[in-house]
DNA sequence: ACCTGAACACCGTTCAAGT
DNA sequence: ACCTGAACACCGTTCAAGT
């Protein structure tokens, strides 16, 4: 909020960063399609021309936000990996899906096939670095531990996606929380 | 390719159909963010503002088009169930990831957030009958039936999405098929 | 080095007017 | 009833010019 009133002179790179931030606000508020060029200009107090200095194009713009969702992601990954919860398989599921229901527009973004990782690199290693620890937890280096590491990320994956999608409907009095703890219990 | 190049007088109702024609060519091949209403309307070869006697906006016609995309879904999973095979729950996986595979833009238009369901009672039924199908290979009455089709339906979407999204990497020599059953048959 | 102002080539959408 | 032509209010992006 205090983004708009600022016409302090952006001289020192922070015009950058005063970006990224607002972007993040806009698209939390109005999604992907509703964070435009121009108004997040406008947001920040600068001409339409001046966020082409720090960012190519919006899609580059959306792609360091993107990137900043997937570091968030992975800290909230080795967070759970550093506090050596009894069951770490279904400690890590409960804050993936967590993390994609209190971030939805930036999962959302994370995952848009608008930013093709092909030609993105930065997104791709960012990606990768997500899901390392992910993968550590049932990897190992048996072929049936890759199936089963793959199984259970597609499963976490695929609850997060349809919770945000509103595609799965809670029953009467059901605790979210509860019913992810019970479809990750399912092996 | 012969959309183009017609100029016959759309005058008994086949606009909204060529139109719905064109743009899921148009979806294919550019995606949704390539979908123009002004670029649809030139391959069509009708003038920009002809669409909206048959759609109110562009939102409309990709709600239109993500529900032939559901009712196609539909369909092919209803096949796979009248079929009987030996295991109905991984053949109706299989299904389901190859559907998402060979139907790859027009899936993720059908789980776009642009298209909130929750505005659209059109979108939000035709979804529902496409998964009724698929609920009902598990659910039963009792509660534990419910968790395990959500899991299921979870692990199957999941591996959709991720496949979808190139997240996951097939092994030098891999088949992608077999991978989607050994990933099902880890229950 | 960093930003402004004005322009360019587009959009989606509306509306009078044509047939 | 269905479509055209022209317009409106926007976009993302570029580029000369300012400081």
């Amino acid at each position: 909020m205090s983004t708009s009133l600022s016409n302090a002179p952006y001289h020192h790179g922070n015009l950058r960063h005063a970006l990224l931030d607002a972007a993040l606000l806009m698209l939390q508020r109005d999604g992907e399609a509703g964070l435009g060029l121009r108004d997040l200009a406008r947001a920040v107090g600068v001409s339409p021309a001046a966020p082409y200095r720090h960012f190519d194009s919006r899609a580059a713009l959306l792609e360091a936000l993107a990137v900043t969702g997937f570091q968030r992601f992975t800290a909230a990954m080795n967070a759970v990996a550093a506090s050596q919860p009894p069951d770490l398989l279904a400690a890590m599921g409960q804050a993936y899906v967590r993390f994609a229901l209190d971030n939805a527009a930036l999962f959302r973004l994370m995952f848009s096939p608008q930013l093709k990782r092909d030609n993105r690199p930065g997104l791709r290693m960012a990606a990768d670095a997500a899901f390392a620890t992910l993968r550590q937890v049932r990897d190992g280096d048996s072929a049936s531990g890759r199936i089963a590491a793959l199984a259970a990320w597609a499963k976490v994956h695929g609850l997060a996606v349809l919770l945000l999608d509103g595609q799965i409907a809670l029953q009467p009095g059901e605790d979210i929380e509860a019913l992810i703890g019970a479809i990750i219990g399912q092996h």
